[in-house]
RNA sequence: GGUCGCGUGGCCGAGUGGCUAGGCAAGGGUCUGCAAAACCCCCUACGGUGGUUCGAAUCCACUCGCGACCUCCA
């Protein structure tokens, strides 16, 4: 019925139709957040696209194994022999056990994608909790001759990999170019060539995370957790592996080679990079430190926002841009994406509650219906055309036209007739709440309460008691609810 | 230095050869007890220079500016 999805492969550089390796399962892994600070807007971006990549893929029939890892260990500040483990060096800070570090910033991330409204993966596997996969891993690449041991380390071997691989097809680049850019750094001297990445690395005294193995005590790196989790979950080759784009080269390309050290795979047949939020023509990231928490985002406090913005907003936000463009975040823009998403949804409150009621039995209009066609058709190209959610955004704002047209009279239902109306109604729904993931963002009263208070404004209205309306509005506005008044009587609206 | 990408109206942001998204803001109007919501109108842009073409934001060349990755980062 619609055009086929499309999607854009990192690995290809190309766009390709949607092909599922075994249909009709999708095995989608997506690298989850390294848990030893809260997260910001950055990392919401990131869970939000591959959240609304889920639900159309599921949307389209397909059943979905999502799975997203939780790293709770391995991942070190800087590379080389000095580096620090993120969650060790937290842990130091804090005054806390490691774990007690990782179950605070999981407990923290899990609730911020709740409010999100992004559906939690299939599996939700933790590093250390998979300890023994990933030495088993390391075991396979050694046994093939493409890793060493050094000093109680394991690093992975780019020279003899080479003779048998490329390394550097995912990101477009070559052992030359990549010599070219290494910094000689200290403490490199247990590798055998500065592009070798570390698969095992050694516990020294003090570091508190260290588990056995045959190479001695120590802890894994950090690109091997992801082959690891991935590979038992979803097999030596599933359909999508996404995360940022910052993580391409060289997370992915390590997961990539190490894949094809042992099972001859890329690991996935499509690799999807989502692009950054960028704050002042900068990247937002941690390291750079010009990050906005995403608690400080819900509550307004921090000194670039004038206000606090609902997880809605933000998600309304990162979907008005395709996910493989640049995103810039300012408080204007957020501003003015507060008031976009208010708009859509109350759209998806008015044509929920809306049902086919035709004044007569006039005759249809043949380009009203046309025209709703073809933008239904639009949703379903916009998405299918590697989920691009900001055309599409655009087509439901569209549609959203012909809702109010028909809540405030200005079209009657006889025009449509009851299939285009039906039409009309389940795409916009389907859209906004399904697949983009829009809700209502307000809890401010039952609807029961709502309704008596309609009732009041009602009545107040007919006595022209404007009083009492002034009051009732007042009191509302500061529920961030407005009263007014439509062609069918009294109705509400999220201001 | 190497690799890759981007520059669209006040802001965010789609759009890869003709049909010139969308949201917000600004201005005008309809409606309304006043409003709000909604609707209508208005604002019509593609860094610069040259080229290809009947025709370019879209292709090519040059140029200016910005960014990402090459170290941790979603």
């Amino acid at each position: 019925m619609h055009s086929s999805l499309q999607v854009y492969n990192s690995l290809t550089r190309q766009q390709e139709v949607f092909k599922p390796v075994n249909p009709p399962y999708v095995g989608m892994y997506v690298c989850g957040p390294t848990v030893y600070g809260l997260s910001h807007i950055g990392h919401a971006r990131c869970y939000i696209t591959f959240d609304v990549i889920q639900r159309y893929l599921k949307h389209l029939g397909y059943q979905v194994r999502y799975v997203r890892n939780i790293t709770d260990v391995g991942h070190l500040e800087r590379d080389g022999d000095e580096g620090e483990d993120k969650i060790a060096k937290q842990a130091q800070l804090e005054k806390l056990e490691p774990m007690e570090v990782v179950q605070r910033y999981m407990n923290s991330f899990h609730n911020d994608m709740a409010l999100l409204n992004v559906q939690p993966p299939s599996i939700e596997p933790q590093a250390s909790g998979h300890i023994p996969e990933q030495i088993q891993i390391i075991q396979q690449i050694i046994d093939q001759g493409l890793a060493y041991e050094s000093n109680g380390s394991v690093y992975f071997n780019i020279t003899a990999y080479e003779k048998k691989r490329e390394y550097g097809k995912l990101s477009g680049r070559n052992i030359h170019d990549l010599l070219a850019g290494t910094r000689v750094l200290a403490g490199q001297s247990e590798k055998k060539f500065p592009l070798d990445f570390a698969l095992w690395k050694k516990a020294n005294k003090t570091h508190i995370m260290r588990w056995p193995s045959p190479w001695g005590e120590g802890f894994p790196g950090w690109h091997i957790e992801c082959t690891a989790l991935a590979t038992k979950y979803l097999g030596p080759y599933f359909d999508i592996h996404g995360g940022g784009i910052d993580l391409l080269f060289p997370h992915h390309e390590c997961e990539i080679a190490q894949s094809q050290a042992v099972q001859s795979t890329t690991l996935a047949k499509y690799w999807l990079h989502n692009n950054l939020v960028m704050i002042h023509d900068h990247k937002m990231s941690k390291s750079l430190g010009n990050f906005i928490t995403l608690e400080e985002l819900f509550q307004g406090i921090h000194p670039l926002l004038s206000q606090a913005y609902s997880p809605m907003v933000l998600r309304f936000f990162v979907l008005q841009a395709h996910y493989r463009s640049t995103l810039s975040f300012s408080n204007e823009a957020l501003q003015a994406s507060e008031k976009g998403y208010l708009k859509l949804i109350n759209g998806l409150r008015v044509v929920k509650k809306m049902s086919y009621t035709p004044s007569n039995l006039g005759n249809p209009n043949p380009d009203a219906i046309s025209q709703i066609e073809q933008y239904v058709a639009s949703c379903y190209q916009a998405i299918n055309d590697d989920f691009n959610t900001a055309k599409l955004i655009a087509e439901l704002f569209q549609l959203l036209r012909f809702i109010y047209a028909l809540e405030y009279k200005q079209i009657d239902f006889y025009k449509l007739g009851k299939t285009t109306f039906e039409l009309l109604k389940k795409t916009y729904i389907l859209f906004v709440e399904d697949i983009l993931g829009l809700q209502e963002h307000c809890k401010a009263a039952p609807q029961e309460f709502l309704s008596v208070i309609l009732k009041m404004y009602a009545q107040a209205k007919q006595q022209k008691n404007y009083e009492q309306i002034d009051l009732l509005r007042a009191e509302l506005k500061k529920l961030n609810i407005m009263l007014h008044d439509t062609a069918r009587g009294v109705d509400w609206s999220y201001i």
